[in-house]
Parts: structure tokens; sequence; C-alpha cells
DNA sequence: TCCTTATTTGACAGCACAGTCCAAAAACAG
DNA sequence: CTGTTTTTGGACTGTGCTGTCAAATAAGGA
């Protein structure tokens, strides 16, 4: 029987998400990820491919555990427009604590654009994700009164998706919990019935 | 006499403002922008010092002329919400034909977060700049009783912001036309007094 | 104990990159 | 035409990068 692996494959990608998050695909050099990792050159390889799988798979992982709580998130309110406000407050509220990373898709949609097919796959199907997700709340929200009646749910799950990516930029930016706390609000206030 | 230059220095960095915009701080090499420039190397060596130099100043002049752009169309409006709003569908006019490049500011915020003390630096004094105009729109909204007369034009201000922000990553990743208009619209809706 | 098989380790190849050096060309004053 | 000064182009340097190779190592099964 062959040599068993010493290392978690799990908890190195994990990891490698981390370095990613932090500095993107191009910018991350591969020792920095290994040392992140703590394996060798040749295990990652082993396990992973290459560089570029493993910034794939990496995404893929990210996507799917931040969509995960946001989800969550979403069905723990009391209310569909406070769960939609919470969710925004929440990335305010992160950007102090968290080392200012924003969020590893908008980052990875700003540095390749539409240039990488593969990753332009897993960033659409993340967006459209959510979009249903924020189109059924602002339905329930329009059917409890919350939101305007004359709202487009369509359209205001484009903005909100919007809205989110704008306030995980600004947080990249530099923009305080303040700044980002105002900027959810005006969203927010904007769907609200009035 | 010393020999006379053979190139347009603001032609040269109007080119390589070109390529910075398409593809990055790292992802442009020196010889793509060489092509690019129609200059040899040690050219824009003489004329701009490094990379590094070069790709601050065609920042900023990206900035500059951008910015005055906006100031433009945000003073010839007829009102000062459809002038906003003019800004705001411009860009997701722009988006089709401009080969989704987005916003040069932008991607240098996604690129670079606070990592890079100059270039933070430049983008910050470009988002306050945009900020005060915003500002100062929605105050006059206010005055006319375009916009909700509870509005903080501070909050609005960020919020509009922060609402561009997110047009122009959401163009980058691919968001249609279509998808660009009811976000922008839903947004000046949201400040609109009913 | 020895053999098979997979993982680890460290070294290394090949490449692309930013930046430098130097000789040749070009412009103009005298 | 000559001398001075700057630009120019091409070759070159050194560095850092991703990915590979081969030998050493570990873990069981025969």
């Amino acid at each position: 029987m062959p040599r068993t692996k010493e290392f978690d494959r799990d908890e190195a990608l994990r990891r490698a998400v981390e370095v990613f998050w932090d500095r993107g695909y191009e910018a991350a050099s591969t020792e920095e990820l290994l040392a992140a990792m703590g394996i060798g050159r040749q295990s990652m390889y082993n396990a992973f491919g290459d560089k570029r799988r493993l910034y794939l798979e990496a995404l893929r992982r990210y996507q799917a555990e931040t969509s995960a709580d946001m989800f969550e998130r979403l069905s723990a309110a009391e209310s569909p427009l406070s769960a939609l406000a919470g969710v925004l407050l929440e990335v305010a509220r992160q950007s102090d604590d968290e080392r200012r990373r924003s969020c590893m898709a908008v980052n990875a949609a700003a540095e390749f654009g539409r240039s990488d097919q593969e990753v332009a796959a897993i960033l659409d199907s993340g967006s459209d994700l959510c979009h249903t997700a924020y189109a059924r709340l602002v339905a329930q929200a329009k059917r409890k009164g919350e939101a305007r009646p004359d709202l487009d749910e369509q359209a205001a799950a484009r903005f909100l998706h919007s809205t989110l990516v704008g306030l995980r930029l600004r947080a990249r930016a530099g923009a305080s919990p303040e700044v980002l706390h105002d900027i959810a609000t005006i969203a927010i206030d904007g769907l609200r019935a009035r």
C-alpha cells in the first residue's frame, strides 16, 4: 500500500482561499500559497493540478461557503426587507475586521472581467443564485406591503446585487463602516413603501 | 542642440491609459505597453521613469479626463436628479461599445485595495471630488422637491458613488445594458420624492 | 524482510519580466 | 562640415516565476 498523505486537502484549500482572497490570482505566488497551505510544491501539484486549477477550486469553494452563509441569514430574519437589509449591513460591519479583503468573487470579476471563460462561468452561476434569492425576497416584501408596490422584482434584484458589489468594492477602497452603513441604508430605504 | 523627440508624450500616455485600463497594472507587460505606445523601451524609461510611474501618471490622467466629462454632464442637465440619472445611465449605455473595460479607477481599487499608498491617494482624491459633486446635486434636488425631503445629502452622495462603482463592476462582469439600465433606474427612483 | 506504490523533498529547467547599457542616429549651433 | 547633446533601438542582465524531475521516504502486503 502507498504512503498516506500527510496533509488535509480541505484545510489546505481553505488556506489557499485566504491567500487568493487577499492578493488575487496574479499577485499570489505559488511559494506564498505553499507557505500558507503548509505543504510542499509537488504535493500541491499532485493534489490540485496547477495554480490555475487551485484558484478555480478555491473560488468555487469560497462562493459555496459565502452564499450558504448569506442564504442562512436571508431566511433567518423576521421580514423580507429586513433580511435584505441585514445582508447589506453585515457587509458593512465585516469590512472592518475582515482586513479589507472585499469579496473574493468581486475581486475575481475585477481581475478577469470576462477574459477567462471558466472564471466567468463560476461567477455567473453565483450571481444567478443571488439574483433569484433577492427577487423572491423582494416579491415577498411587496406582498407584505414592506416594499413599494410598483417595484419590478427583477430590476430590484439586479439593483440589490449591484449594490452589494459596490459596497464590497467601496470597502476594499477603504470606506469606513459608517460610509458603508449609509450606503446600505439608503439602498434599502429606496425600496421601502412610504 | 540635441536631437528632438520623435513621439508625442501626451499621445503615448493616452495609449498607455488604454492598455492599463484594459489589463490592469500587473497583467500589462512593458512590451505590450511599448507596442501600444509606439515607442522604444529606452524612450519610455526616459520619458516616464518606469512602469510604476507610467501607471500612476496614466491613472491620474484617466481620472482627470473622466471626471471632467462627468462634471460637464452633471451641469448640462435640466434638473439635478435627471443629471444624476444621466450619469448612471451613461455608464449603462457605454458598457456595450466600450469593450467592457469598466472604469480604470474601479479596476485599480480592486487590484490594489489599499496596499499601494500612492494609488490609494489618487483614488481617494477622485472619490472626494465625485462625492462633493453628488452631495451638491442631491441638495439641489431636495430644494426643488425632486428628491425625498428626508434624504441625508452626504449619505445619498455616498450611495450614488457606490452605485456607480457597482454599475461599472457589473458591466465588467458582463451585465447587459438592460440590466445596468434597471440598476440605474431603481437607484434614482429610490431617491425621488413620491 | 522485501517489494510495491504513493508522497514528499529539494533541486532545477525554462521562461517572461522589468530595467540597464551602449553604440548609432539625429538634430542643430558654430 | 564638425562638435555636442539627446534620443533611439537592440542586445543584454539579473531576477522571480511556474512547473517538472528524480531521488529519498513512508506504509503496508506478500
